[in-house]
DNA sequence: GGACGTCCTGAACGATCGCTAAGGTAGCAC
DNA sequence: GTGCTACCTTAGCGATCGTTCAGGACGTCC
């Protein structure tokens, strides 16, 4: 008999834990089932028979059902921070660095609906402790949008830049609820319109072509 | 012994349920309990703690758990549609019912933020049939954006104004997000950006004091 | 007084579901 | 072959939770 992965690593279970092909393939299943039938709608079974095994099976990979939404959501605020941060060390100009922030969360809300689903929704699920790791990504990930909104707008108060941006990311993240366009089209129109709401900030200083 | 008021009025519990101000009270205080919770993690004794009553005394009021969802959410979704026919009736012309609509629903998400949580994030667990119903609504509220977009902006395809109306919603939904402003200034903060976003549609028609 | 309606309590049942335990199989190293 | 690792199985436990049941308190009406 082998030990559960779980008594086996229990150091690497503490913190990072071995990134596996099938660990990223149980993820986007199991992602999937959660924007379709939310975290408390899908059993520890139909994550299994969603990946072709059983449902205690996932103990092997992950150590509770919670740890997985856990690493679900950390891996998705991980992701949109680090992108934010490279789009603003890339751009030239800021109003570059608002440009490329807009195609980058439209980008990744076109393209990964279901994890903007489940990262809008299953945050109460987590432990508490967990919830603090994500809130905390999400609250640097909003700081670096309002930084580089405050160049390109700096007659408007902060507290409202912060209010706009959640604004925005409410609008581009609005994909889960549209269907039929093309990713490519829709991204576009999102970041033309998300454009067209910052200019309501600046006067007009940034969708101009 | 009573009989429970389900088995009593089994004909009102299939259609409409006759709206007492308990009633009322009970829905506030569970849809405050599912947006901090969510539906999966909220107990029936958990309702009826935060209410002053036991857990099973819910069963006098509602015929379930997932029939209170139900009822909530039909009710969010009739009241948005009523109140977007009301603005475009009301309206004396497509600038104006467009600029209503922002107004309402802005008014709504900033009043209403527990409402719109649970509005956006609790449908899966609503049965098949309820979901149905809560759909159709939503769609129907949908399309009054949509007909009242298209005066305005005659020259945006449809598809791209459905998905512009998505966009919309939310943006003005965000406001579960939002913390610290006082209500009136965040429905204008919140409206004008909206705005702003519908001007990149119409190439400034609308913002326009 | 009694009948009746309204709203609630406390106990308990039954089903679900996360999780554990114990073990099996396939592959690779030596 | 033996041993070891990786990954999976089925059976079942324990706890939670939605729901039902039997009844009781309080009011109103006659």
């Amino acid at each position: 008999m082998a030990r559960a992965r779980t008594d086996e690593r229990p150091a690497e279970f503490a913190g990072r834990r071995p990134i596996t092909s099938r660990r990223r393939e149980l993820l986007a299943i199991a992602a999937r089932l959660f924007a379709e039938r939310g975290y408390g709608g899908t059993t520890i079974d139909d994550l299994g028979a969603a990946a072709g095994i059983s449902g205690p099976a996932l103990y092997w990979h992950f150590p509770s059902k919670d740890a997985l939404l856990a690493e679900m959501l950390t891996d998705i605020s991980d992701r949109l921070l680090v992108g934010a941060q490279q789009c603003v060390t890339d751009a030239g100009t800021p109003v570059d660095a608002v440009r490329a922030l807009v195609g980058f969360q439209a980008a990744f809300a076109v393209e990964n609906p279901a994890l903007i689903t489940v990262h809008q929704r299953e945050l109460p699920h987590l432990t508490a402790r967990d919830r603090q790791v994500v809130r905390r990504t999400q609250r640097r990930y909003l700081e670096v949008w309002v930084s580089a909104l405050a160049v390109v707008a700096p007659a408007v108060d902060e507290r409202d830049l912060r209010t706009a941006t959640h604004a925005l990311f409410g609008l581009l993240n609005a994909t889960p609820n549209i269907v039929g366009p093309d990713p490519g089209h829709l991204k576009e129109l999102l970041g033309s319109i998300a454009l067209g709401a910052i200019d309501s900030l600046t006067g007009g200083a940034i969708s101009v072509v």
